[in-house]
DNA sequence: GCATGATCATGC
DNA sequence: GCATGATCATGC
């Protein structure tokens, strides 16, 4: 059978596939779909090869297209509020074999041979649509900019030192900068055999970070990058340093300074000391964050690795007052999803940036930065809590009582998890006041009202200190 | 001093 | 009006 495109030639094949723009797979393959159910993962990308490109699914190790060296991947956006397009999730690519993966090098390795150039077709999902009927949005190819790609080599030489070290079963997605070890299996169970070590690892593949996925978009889209900034000026500098040293070199002129120092270097005179994001203003001007804006325009980097960043009081004492609060979540979010597709979880897979300012003599000065991310040994205990806190809003047994406290003022108690029942996350509120709420999947046991008190998880103010500022 | 509920300033 | 990035304030 012929076909609408030259298979050994990359450029009819990327023609032929632009030819899908602003169309759903229902109008661009006629009347060629068979009826079916189009649920399930991976149909999509499988009804595109059949029916668009009318080839069946080949080998693993090569590209798609293999003469053209061309690896098809399809993948869903989602619209914001103000009607931007971002990535719905990561883009998972080939799957990590961990007994193969430690004798290649980033040049002869599977990632590199199927991924080094992709073709993207960007599709918006819609979650009352049949998957056919997904408008197609954006289609080009990809191929990495070099100075993003010694950063994925770099990441790719982590995920393979750490299954070199006997611990593929400790991989994670915050290990690693722009290219992640992502699960990936038939379930969450899903695991195989690593070549140092008995345990067995769960399935993992390598995938592009969401926030990276938003710039290839926006790269692909031809629209400005927003206001970023950027901590890489040049490949050169990428070559020579990993991302760590990089950030360390930013901040390195700063360690010592005090918060009053450091609003002169800036120039912040606008900002105001009881504002309680007055530190994470100043982390912001260190790290040149235009406008010192909110984390959509942070700098590129952060954003295409989706680090997070925090900044830190620490006490005379090393002691850490307050423990670090996240987003209120909402409840019925909450109450639909689970453990492996969660906020939580998601949130903990991330690279966090801690910036510690201590005090000496009644004052704070940037004492120094940690990455971190969450090791595998405590996301149990975030597990337990966050599934202990579904199990209270399921019960609807949220309101414990009321307590009256000074000049008649109350305060509201509930059966969320506290400080003093984990050493790593607890519940507490996060909101403007007690009246502000969030809607409750169900009805409220005591109450019977349908809302409850905004509250987040927090990381708890001893375990920062212990494992993250003094380790 | 610690645990926990409450709330603030900012910026879009 | 609301999400964000936090700190404040009270009771024991």
């Amino acid at each position: 059978m012929s076909l609408p495109y030259n298979l050994n030639d990359k450029q009819s094949i990327i023609d032929y596939a632009k030819l899908l723009k602003g169309k759903t797979l229902r109008e661009a393959c006629s009347n060629e779909i068979p009826n079916d159910n189009y649920a399930g993962k991976g149909k999509y990308g499988q009804t595109l090869e059949k029916f668009y490109f009318k080839y069946e699914p080949n080998s693993e190790s090569e590209p798609d297209f293999a003469i053209a060296g061309l690896e098809l991947k399809s993948t869903p956006l989602k619209q914001l509020k103000n009607n931007d397009y971002r990535s719905k999730e990561r883009l998972v690519l080939n799957i990590i074999n961990y007994i193969d993966v430690v004798n290649q090098n980033f040049e002869t390795s599977s990632f590199w041979k199927k991924n080094a150039n992709i073709l993207l077709v960007f599709y918006l999902h819609q979650a009352d649509l049949d998957i056919i009927d997904y408008l197609i949005k954006l289609v080009d190819e990809w191929s990495f900019p070099i100075t993003d790609l010694e950063i994925i080599r770099n990441d790719w030489e982590l995920i393979k030192t750490k299954i070199a070290d006997g611990k593929a079963h400790e991989l994670s997605e915050g290990d690693t900068f722009y290219l992640g070890a992502c699960t990936k299996g038939a379930n969450a169970n899903s695991t195989r055999k690593q070549p140092f070590s008995d345990t067995p690892a769960k399935q993992r593949a390598y995938s592009l970070k969401q926030g990276y996925v938003n710039h290839i978009i926006a790269s692909i889209a031809n629209e400005p990058t927003g206001n970023y900034g950027k901590l890489i000026p040049t490949v050169e500098i990428a070559r020579e340093k990993t991302i760590e040293e990089i950030v360390f070199d930013k901040v390195r002129p700063f360690l010592g300074k005090t918060d009053k120092e450091l609003i002169e270097i800036f120039n912040l005179d606008n900002i105001n000391p009881k504002s309680k994001n007055y530190y994470s203003k100043i982390t912001d001007a260190i790290f040149d964050v235009p406008k010192y804006k909110n984390i959509d325009n942070y700098i590129e980097e952060f954003n295409k690795a989706e680090i997070v960043v925090k900044s830190i009081r620490v006490e005379e004492d090393s002691s850490i007052d307050q423990s670090i609060s996240f987003n209120a979540f909402e409840y019925i979010k909450l109450f639909n999803e689970s453990w492996i597709n969660s906020d939580v979880k998601e949130l903990f897979d991330k690279k966090f940036l801690f910036v510690f300012y201590r005090k000496r003599d009644h004052v704070y000065y940037l004492e120094k930065i940690k990455f971190w991310n969450m090791p595998y040994s405590d996301r149990n205990e975030v597990r337990r809590v966050w599934l202990e806190t579904k199990k209270i809003i399921y019960s609807g047994k949220i309101f414990k009582g009321i307590q009256t406290i000074k000049n008649g003022k109350t305060r509201n108690l509930n059966f969320f998890p506290k400080m003093k029942d984990s050493n790593v996350f607890h519940v507490r509120p996060h909101g403007s006041n007690a009246l502000d709420t969030y809607p409750l999947p169900i009805q409220e046991f005591t109450t019977k009202k349908f809302s409850y008190s905004k509250q987040c998880f927090w990381l708890k103010n001893n375990y920062v200190r212990d494992e993250i500022y003094l380790k």
